[in-house]
Parts: C-alpha cells; structure tokens; sequence
DNA sequence: TTCACTACTGACAGTAATGTCTATAAAAGA
DNA sequence: TCTTTTATAGACATTACTGTCAGTAGTGAA
C-alpha cells in the first residue's frame, strides 16, 4: 500500500488554493458570518468549515485572529473609500447624487460593510492600530478629491471645502446609521419598509443637493461634465 | 471566636446594595467598558471587579450574560426614544433644533450610547427577541407623537407625515453614524475637531429646518409654543 | 432578639476558542 | 523525475470565560 501513490481516477485529497484565493475566500466567509450573526459568529472553526478548510489554514494566512480582523477592517475601509472618492468626484447633477447616495446605501448593507464598519469602529478605541493602513492617509487623499474639485468649480468663498466635506460625511454617517437601525426605525414593514427606505435615500439625496452653494456648483459643472 | 459576631468598630464586610442599585452599577460599569474597551471588554469579571462585587453577584441580578446584555440594550434603546420624542415634542424653532441635534450628539458619544446600539444592532440579526421590550411599541409611539404634532402645526398636505419622520431618521442615524466614525473621518485633530464636529452639528440642524414645510410650521409654532 | 429573606461570595466544573506543532500533499521549478 | 516550496490538516496544549453550588452575611420584619 505505497502512500505517495497519486489519487489516479479520482479529485485530489485536498484543493489547493493560491494564497491570494484562500485569502479572499477565508475574509468572504468572514465578513459573511459577521453580517449574519454578528460578532460572536466570527469563530476560526466555523469559517474554516464554511471556506471548507481547517482553522489552523486561517491562522497559516493571517497570523492570528487578530491578523484576520484587521485584515477584514481594511478591506471595509477601502471599500468604503472608494464609494466616498466617487461621490466627490461624479458631477452634482441630481440624478447621479440619488445614485451616489444608492450606491453608499447599497455598499452598507449589502455586503454587510455597515456592521463591518461599525465594529470596527468600536474596537478601534483601545488598540491604536487596528488596521493594516493609516486611515488619517486616506482622509488626506479624500481631502485632496475635494480641493480638486473645488478647484474646477468656479465660485466659491474661502470658508466652502466645509460645503462638500460635511455632505460627504453626512452621506457616510447617515448610510452608515441607517443601515444598523434603519429597520428597526421604520414603522412600516416587509415591502412597505423597503419602499420606504428608498424614498428615504432619494430625499436625502436631494436635501444634500439642495443648497445654493451646490446647485451653484452643479450649474457650472453640466456646462462641463465631459470628464471622469 | 464565636463566628456570627458583628464587626462593631470595623466596616461591613460586605456592601450590601438594594437589588435596583446593584443592577444600575452593574449596567453602569458594562456600558462603561463597553464605550471604552470594546464588545470584548463585556466579561462579567472585569464587570465585577469595576463595581467591587464577585462576577456571580451579576449572575444572581440578570440571571446569565444574556440577560446582562438584554438589559444593557433595553436601557439604551430606552434612552434614544426619549431624546427621539423630545425633538418630536419641541418646537421647530432655530435654536430649538440646534439644541436638539447637540442633545442627541452629546447622548449618543457622551454616554457611549451609539456603540451600544451598534452593537445591539449588530446582534439583533439572530436572535429575534433580544430584548425585553418590542421596538415595535416604541416605534409605533414615535409614529403617534408625530401624527398628534402635525395635528397642531396645519397645513401639513397627506404625504407630510415623511416630512418628519424623515428627518428624525436623519438624525439619528446621522448622529449614530457619526459618533462611531465621525472622528475618523474628520481631517483636523485635536481642538480644531472638535470644533469642527460642532460646526458639522450645527450645520446639519439648519439644514434640517431649512425645507419650506417645516419653516411653515415653524411659523405657525412659534406665535403658539406656550406648552410642554 | 429571632427569624426569614436574599444579596453576595469562593471554589469548582464544563466548555469552547485560539494558537502550536508536526506531518502531508499539491504545485512549480530544475 | 527529483526537489523545493507552501498551502493544508489532525491532534493537542493552553487559556479564559460563563455558569453552578453550597454556604455566608447584611437587613428588615415579627
């Protein structure tokens, strides 16, 4: 019986992954579990079983749980980044702020980001760094998107970065909210909620494009929207 | 040495608190670590030993960690609809929206109110009842107390019922997502952002009484706000 | 004073999760 | 084909936390 026989007729003993796929796979799986049943469902074990591998595989990629978390914090920060970097940058026009305020909405609570996020953020008070990246590098380059764009938008006083970095963060944290305890606020129910929330994105939406400094903004910028 | 002795001179060796007390530190001290060591930081013997009681006395009082938990929860939820019906109830005026906005703010990442509710959020998923009073009730109180003010305020048209409830919405999904990452997301440090975070506060309390509807009703609040 | 009640405690049990160690098997390169 | 590399797994060690139990000590009532 010569152990290192290959499996001839038959599928391997074991998949073998590359390390970038096992990676993804294993913060899927654990982004998934957090999603669905919150924070105590992040377990090595069950991860393992839903990847279909054994935990000491996740511990071989990441280090540690801890390794994991920060790995998984960062992915959610970039996510969430990338959303923020295209409101900044997409023209104020009305239909793309619904959109852009869809598509920040949809990235919370549809890949679980809201939860992700949230957790992050409560566990980022003891340990300083928490994640792979220094988040303040991503506030920079975000600050960075808004004097850029102020720049091409003729018309503004001194005092306006304020005008776009607090609709972005209003964005951000009433997306962020409402994903974690939107339902809960709503007193409708099943398809009623879900038409309920949509109308609710669409008027924030518009309440954010609604002073004069944007539309301002937005007149000069459909003038000139041949880029991106 | 006769063992039922009272210690005369000395003190007590025991506190012994009424069962109300004892539960109001217990909850004090677990919200405590939770604002600021994290979910994690929620172990019944950290608890314990922060109110100088033995991690069972907690047991005795809520009966598991659960129930500890459940309780945590309840309060908070408790407190949000206190403020949530306060800024029903207030008059629509300027400053009155301003004050209610911070008051909402400072509940939220004073008493570290807004990692709590994250956190219950984040939990609710599974487990249907976990807590111990339905959010229903309170919603459907929230939804009569705005019914009964846009009886006061006329010339409200059908559809304007959302004119409120949105806005509550707002900001308390605003002021929950902020006070997890706010801090974050804010370029300046220190002084400058905090004032910073004031300045946001304020500007999303304008923009919320900004909308024809509500100045309307201001209005009409304001020549009539002799009650509460 | 005596009694009943219950808030409270120390010691222990049981459980479960992370992390370590050693070995194996699937690729890739020589 | 042989060698190297490393993704993977089984078994085990360790640790730490929740929950139980039997008994102790304050406190108010009889």
């Amino acid at each position: 019986m010569p152990k290192k026989t290959l499996p001839r007729g038959g599928e391997p003993l074991r998949r073998r992954r590359s390390a970038e796929v096992a990676r993804k796979e294993i913060l899927d799986a654990a982004q998934r579990r957090l999603a669905e049943g919150g924070p105590d469902a992040i377990r090595l074990q069950d991860i393992a079983s839903d990847v279909g591998i054994a935990h000491p595989t996740i511990l071989h990629h990441f280090g540690s749980r801890e390794g994991l978390l920060r790995a998984l914090d960062t992915r959610a920060i970039r996510a969430l980044t990338e959303d923020v970097a295209a409101m900044i940058q997409s023209p104020a026009s009305a239909q793309s702020g619904v959109d852009l305020v869809e598509r920040l909405a949809q990235t919370m609570d549809q890949q679980g980001l809201a939860r992700l996020i949230a957790w992050w953020a409560m566990r980022d008070g003891p340990q300083e760094a928490a994640l792979d990246l220094d988040p303040a590098d991503l506030v920079r380059e975000v600050s960075r998107l808004i004097d850029e764009r102020l720049e091409q938008a003729e018309g503004f006083a001194p005092g306006d970065p304020e005008q776009i970095s607090f609709r972005v963060r209003l964005a951000v944290a009433a997306m962020l909210g409402d994903a974690l305890i939107g339902d809960v606020m709503s007193p409708a129910s099943g398809q009623a909620r879900s038409d309920e929330k949509h109308r609710f994105r669409h008027w924030l939406a518009e309440l954010l494009l609604e002073d004069r400094q944007i539309r301002k903004e937005a007149a000069v910028d459909s003038s000139a929207s041949n880029r991106d």
